[in-house]
DNA sequence: AATTAATTTTAGACTAATCTAAAAATATAT
DNA sequence: ATATATTTTTAGATTAGTCTAAAATTAATT
């Protein structure tokens, strides 16, 4: 079925606001995402139902059908697979690839995704960490907790964020911090919930706000 | 300015239809080129009109600002840029990069775009043999001349297509003909205007239909 | 020069996507 | 349980881009 850019944008919102298409999601949540109105959003959502890759029931939310679920985890699958080629192959840095993406997800061309991902050698994971679904749409998902809840003196490896500002990415830049970075939580201050965190050879202080957008998953040895 | 897919569509067309933006077009032969009715067309001069891309001069025809020319080279850029890529790092065939190239041509990105240029190492031909503008609009044009006007006994190589649709390029490839390749005439048949052409080691005939859609320059030696 | 033909523009209608304002349904609080 | 607040949907309007049919203009023929 031929998908209208905006049709592809609102199923890739419904699909990361329902986790992977197994919730249901409201008509406002999808406004906030998209950035438009409920009464935009409820127009759409007739649409889509109509075409048959949503189930919604009035006023009480949506969930995609797995046609559509198929279907946004393709146009997932195009834009992570932009964002390493942005980053790996044309010297973009990880905050800048997200809206140039944004818009080469949308380009429709069955080879050019196929011959991209091997040109790229099958990458598992974009620049951020998240996990880039395969060809039939099956996502490995890595079991990552979020820094704020890891234990004191284990070793994690940094694994993803959940922020992923423009903003965030450049606190991380500065301090040296990207997807594989070896860490190790050596204090949690009990009061504003704060980490004293060993990267290498330094030790810094991060607040809740930072630890709270960091992925990480135990580091075994190295 | 921010001009929408459609806008730089119609710019495009009518910079190709001006020969590089320096003659004036009629409605219809946009209306033709885009593949729409002569009364969008209409509507659409006064869009571009009112964004002082385009004089339009009612009932007379069009003729690109400078503005307006500076913008449809840069669509034109990008698209050449997008099919040395195609070709380049994808494995697409000369046939299969058009359409693609018509989508990616309207990503907005000028970082994308400088990158991808050095990324290919500065090109200055797709694979079409059509010149690549540089970044500041300049287009390094080659003097060619049609195959069909070519004179007997002079070594010319192949530097371009004028019919670049998928069936006349896959003619080409099965006949190994491609850009660069060399070729000399060495009879011109009066009647239909057929010619007889040494390529290689192989001789062959070919029809006026062919010989007037191949751009060829005098080859020095080799 | 007058008639016919072709081209171009206008008028009015349509679809996709959006918006504001108002109505309907659901959730929350007393 | 009733009133209030929030969420969601509808109604009606708007913009971009397109279309058909008719009118206006220009070009070609007699
Ligand atoms: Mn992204
Ligand atoms: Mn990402
Ligand atoms: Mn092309
Ligand atoms: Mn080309």
């Amino acid at each position: 079925m031929l998908l209208t850019l905006t049709e592809e944008n609102y199923l890739k919102a419904i699909y990361h606001l329902s986790e992977d298409g197994s919730t249901v999601v409201s008509t406002n949540a999808i406004a906030d995402k998209i950035e438009t109105k409920a009464s935009s959003v409820t127009d759409m959502l007739k649409k889509l139902a109509e075409k048959n890759l949503i189930t919604h029931i009035k006023y009480k939310g949506v969930t995609l059908t797995e046609t559509g679920r198929r279907t946004a985890i393709n146009i997932v699958r195009k834009h992570r697979l932009w964002e390493v080629f942005l980053v790996e192959k044309l010297n973009f840095s990880w905050d800048e690839v997200h809206d140039v993406a944004e818009q080469l997800e949308h380009i429709k061309s069955p080879k050019l995704i196929k011959e991209l991902d091997a040109f790229l050698e099958f990458p598992t994971h974009d620049p951020h960490g998240d996990p880039i679904p395969n060809a039939n749409g099956k996502i490995k998902q890595t079991k990552k907790i979020i820094l704020s809840n890891a234990q004191n003196n284990i070793n994690y490896a940094c694994v993803g964020v959940i922020d992923s500002s423009s903003e965030f990415l450049k606190y991380l830049d500065k301090h040296n911090i990207s997807i594989g970075t070896s860490l190790k939580v050596i204090d949690k201050e009990k009061f504003d919930l704060s980490m004293t965190i060993v990267i290498g050879d330094k030790t810094m202080v991060m607040s809740q706000a930072i630890t709270s957008n960091i992925y990480v998953k135990a580091h075994n040895g190295q």
